[in-house]
DNA sequence: TAGATTGTTAATCGATTAACAATC
DNA sequence: TAGATTGTTAATCGATTAACAATC
């Protein structure tokens, strides 16, 4: 990035793993749950007890010792933390089978984001309407005026990954959450994060074929 | 997991680069380049090339000092390791938008993976076609004989995320990628990955709220 | 007070990085 | 041989874990 920055001393693993805890009070707050421990959310989240209260002591104390933690003041911390206590705007670029799938995503609008504009460089797609908007040609995207808030989504075949990624860079976006199956090239300074269903498979397919391997072996006579 | 496997020493870390190791390779062989270097493979990964190189010494030594990597070879030794040396075949559970998007992404086939069945408890869906497949009931998933072999893929739903995961480990599937916004609960021996878009934009924004905060340090008065 | 649970310490483990000897 | 690039070493860094004193 090209502003050295204060370091905040929140671990990069710690921050991946506050949204899970932030979607665990929240359902624990729509329960009616008031109050829990490092040992229920743990559990809830898919971790070690420890783990969650380290991860806690780097935001703050806001846990009593003997008691646990009070959900809905530990939601709102959490959430101020990651920067909820607004929400931000996102806008996806390609709106084939993916991008219309994350544009009716109903786990956007209740978790701090809001869609505020769809991009493609089809003719054929532009006017399109999903949901509240209209799809707009990529001209559209160069004269939004609020990018420096915008989170930026690439949603397009992997070959217009490049294009997309120019695009938003161009408008002054700085944080793009690229679905596509490409790796993309950005400038100092734009953050980017990469989720690739076929990538994820393979890590699956990595671990099944060592167990089944290790099946074998245990089953092989000596 | 249940059983204790034999330590095949490849680092997780190292796992979860590969997929990205082989993309690219299979990039460069689209485009006829015979050999590469760790510092071109590590370029078009996003990485530097020293993890490269200690990446893929893990896997064994393919490459030859002072030449580089042959462009082919190294493929076929990743997808091996990564068991892509055949198809794993994958169902899909929750056919709404994204289902349905991931039902037709075509960055499955090429890469080691073959869409394999199609389930949902809505009936309104059931019989519906998408691309070869017609979408069946859950009594159908239940039925499959070769489910040792398959992963699972949920797109449901957050609230019905654990009732597909039940009805997946059921079944004898013991590979999930979850991309339900919940966590979900699985036996001993079932390998869950989980992929959540609200979670990916949150540690952008926790990002983008790092650096604003510091560019405000940064103009304010001293 | 007795019981419960946090926040922190310190030990361990795993991942990253730079440097360089090996070797094509 | 000279130049290039790997594979490995060793140092550093960051993350995890268990244990427990602090304290409600």
């Amino acid at each position: 990035m090209a502003t050295p920055l204060p370091r905040r001393g929140i671990p990069d693993a710690t921050v991946a793993r506050l949204p899970g805890y932030l979607s665990v009070l929240g359902t624990m707050s729509a329960r009616g749950i008031l109050s829990t421990s490092s040992e229920e959310l743990a559990t809830a989240a898919g971790v070690r007890s420890a783990k969650v209260r380290k991860d806690l002591s780097h935001l703050g104390t806001y846990g009593v010792r003997g008691v646990g933690y009070d959900v809905e003041h530990l939601a709102f911390q959490i959430a101020t933390e990651l920067g909820l206590a607004r929400d931000w705007p996102v806008v996806i670029v390609g709106l084939g089978n993916l991008g219309r799938a994350l544009a009716s995503h109903s786990g956007l609008a209740t978790r701090g984001f809001r869609v505020s504009g769809l991009y493609d460089r089809d003719p054929a797609l532009i006017g399109h309407r999903i949901g509240d908007l209209a799809v707009a040609g990529m001209e559209a995207l160069a004269s939004r005026a609020d990018s420096a808030d915008v989170i930026g989504v690439i949603a397009t075949p992997a070959g217009s990954a490049q294009e997309a990624a120019d695009a938003l860079v161009a408008v002054g976006i700085s944080s793009i959450l690229n679905f596509a199956a490409a790796a993309i090239t950005v400038p100092d300074g734009v953050d980017v994060r990469q989720v690739d269903v076929a990538t994820e498979l393979q890590i699956l397919a990595f671990h099944k074929q060592r167990r089944a391997t290790a099946t074998a072996w245990v089953g092989a006579a000596p």
